[in-house]
DNA sequence: GTAAGCCTTCCCCCAGGGGGAAGGTAAAGG
DNA sequence: CCTTTACCTTCCCCCTGGGGGAAGGCTTAC
């Protein structure tokens, strides 16, 4: 099938589909006749499993290996964990980090009258100190 | 002062300074001997202000808008105040989408064994449904 | 004299594609 | 048969927020 059928299956856009062929991580064959990228079946469905796993956050060198492993039948289950945990523990310094940012923000707003004056605690903050 | 104690006073690294120098943000006079850029005690105070921004998360942009209200003595602390809860309310969709993210993650890596064996729920969930 | 330590501009690099130009191709409708 | 439409291809520039390093110029210190 056309790149534009296989997007649609994947729920991606042409010009990805377009990019991860480029970068080697879904390489369809070639149809010989027009020049055109030939999707199979097997293609869409690694298509769709990269596209989940970037919705999980996985980088796009993350996908390739674990497209790697979901390829390879005999792979132990153990690499797929260690991968996945490891993405969690990145989720979750992002959490801590985004937290008191949000916690350090929020006192900086509720300190400001949010009004016609120029007096502003928030402006002060990010002014003062370090 | 030169560009390289300017970065230092400011805890930022002289290319971050030339970025924003080009890109308008905190423009320096210019030593006319020299060509160097030449930075006064205000522009270290912006500077400072910039990367104290950008550490809460503020885009480039939103500095530079900042910035000018920062500049501006008589602007309504309203204004600054509606900038800093948009960047809240950013953040918190952030929050929401990787707190889902990591309960589903959680979800799969609790769900699998993680040994030798290659049977494992988490490629199956990744290839599998949508 | 020369080495160190500044500074300058210039260009390429990263992720993860998006936007669009220029040009080839295939199928359907009039 | 011709045209329109909808595909497809490669190619190149754009975004964020700078990092890395080359090539060249200047003082200053040893």
């Amino acid at each position: 099938m056309q790149i534009g059928d296989a997007a649609r299956r994947a729920g991606l856009t042409v010009k990805t589909v377009r990019y991860y062929a480029n970068i080697g991580m879904v390489t369809p064959r070639q149809n010989p006749d027009t020049g055109y990228r030939d999707y199979g079946e097997d293609d869409v469905a690694k298509l769709q499993f990269v596209g989940k796993a970037r919705r999980f956050d996985f980088s796009v060198e993350e996908c390739r290996e674990l497209l790697g492993l979901y390829e390879d039948r005999n792979r132990p289950s153990r690499e797929v964990k260690a991968l996945t945990l490891k993405k969690i523990a990145e989720i979750d310094t992002r959490l801590d980090e985004l937290h008191s940012l949000k916690d350090e923000l929020s006192k900086l707003a509720s300190s400001c009258d949010g009004d016609h004056r120029p007096e502003c605690p928030i402006l002060n903050a990010l002014s003062g100190g370090k």
